[in-house]
DNA sequence: TTCAGATTTAATGTCAGACAATTAGATTTG
DNA sequence: CAAATCTAATTGTCTGACATTAAATCTGAA
């Protein structure tokens, strides 16, 4: 088992030494040399080690920490600890990611949304075998939320989100809710540009209901096909907006 | 617009500085308030701005480098930039939360492998829809390889991860690319503690090449079925070999 | 003996100032 | 005019110091 005290580093790469010190030990955790909870040595002794300065290596773990790979802790018993990635953490970073990566990238709104209810017609089945009373109960209130009047768009959107939430998390697999979590969160913000009228409020929640009732009926089947119907009418209604706004100019 | 050099921070926060700053930082990017290859005051400045030391602004700099959110040159016009995001970045990341996520949280193979194939079969209709000879070419190459005798057991699993991927990006949408990649990569240090029987091998590979041959007919059901068809194959020869684990012991 | 409080100690967090390395652009020179 | 040189701005790194935090240890009185 390589320690950490016997990594080095290639002092003479252009490369940062904080950037390589930083890769070195992301290896460690990632192929599991450094295990969870485990206490790096201090901040004195890595610099030692890899014989730079302690700000270098303030700048390394930092990095580190930015990926919630470590923590650390002030004191006398302080340190930098290998951090267990809870699934809440993988998920805000997941979010953040795909967030920016569809803002950055000029994602069209196409696109994101595909790709959206490709994965989510994917565990409509699971959630409609799995879902309990708590998901149906949770994507009930969102439905009732949806059609009370006076809501704001942004209001409408995020009740949205969580609606699909509900129902990815009816599959009861981590896994998947985290990997749906960037897919559903991120497209709000393009969801954002959109400005529903009443009637297309309307035929969204009529929608969710189609959605909701195929789920309590643990209809798979419906279940994907409200879901493609929900796609299609999301699809036309941006298409819409896109082309008004495009004749505008 | 809120410029930069108007944000604050809370001095008297327990938290730290360098988190802050980065947090404000980031928000801004987020926001949309930075944009891509917007160049950030100096060091020097934001740490005028911030009312902390230079080391202080440099770990924050460092962490937002870290997400890819932003990129430095040294030089005389150089500085720190907002990054573009790119997919090959969005995905590395992902693949190592994802990675790390799976491994530090004792998820099961059931649970992940669940998790992949139920997202693999959302996209096998598009894929099947839209695929390209050269992905069809990709998965027959990587079907050819897994055939070859004398593969280790690690390459067969990467070719196996290759020949997913192809398939993946057979449905054209680069978003839900980058979205699986992290489910299907992931998985890889899992399959790694299987060891593959020729027998079993043998099972797998007729299972590719019914889904390949389901793709190239551009049938969406039989690649879902397929699909099914190579999850419970895997799920069975994992339960198999983990119970011959347990046993063991 | 036991427990509350003070002290010690070992860490991280922050600062100041300096110098090295790099790079674009301005200046000089052949 | 072009090549070489110089200059200035900026990040990368180092040194050494002090502040802050929190666990462990010591101390003294009930």
């Amino acid at each position: 088992m390589v320690n950490v005290r016997q990594m080095k580093i290639d002092h003479d790469s252009t490369a940062d030494l904080s950037a390589q010190i930083a890769s070195a030990i992301r290896e460690a955790i990632i192929e599991g040399r450094l295990i969870v909870d485990e206490r790096l040595p201090s901040e004195a002794e890595l610099a030692e080690n890899f014989e730079v300065s302690r700000p270098t290596v303030r700048e390394a773990l930092k990095r580190l920490a930015a990926q919630s790979l470590i923590r650390t802790q002030r004191g006398a018993t302080g340190g930098a600890f290998v951090n267990r990635l809870s699934y809440e953490a993988a998920q805000t970073q997941q979010i953040t990611t795909s967030t920016l990566l569809l803002s950055m990238n000029a994602v069209s709104f196409e696109t994101a949304c595909e790709a959206r209810f490709t994965m989510e017609r994917g565990c409509a089945r699971l959630s409609a075998s799995r879902r309990t009373p708590d998901h149906l109960a949770s994507m009930r209130a969102e439905i009732h939320r949806q059609g009370q009047p006076g809501l704001t768009d942004e209001a409408f959107c995020a009740s949205d989100v969580s609606f699909h939430r509900a129902l990815v998390d009816g599959a009861h697999n981590p896994v998947i809710s985290y990997q749906l979590a960037g897919a559903v969160e991120a497209m709000q913000p393009l969801m954002n540009m959109i400005t529903f009228t009443a009637r297309d409020r309307a035929r969204i929640i009529a929608l969710h209901e189609t959605i909701a009732d195929a789920l309590e009926a643990q209809d798979g089947d419906a279940t994907v096909a409200g879901l493609s119907a929900l796609e299609a009418e999301t699809q036309s209604l941006a298409a819409d907006v896109f082309a008004a706004k495009a004749a505008r100019t």
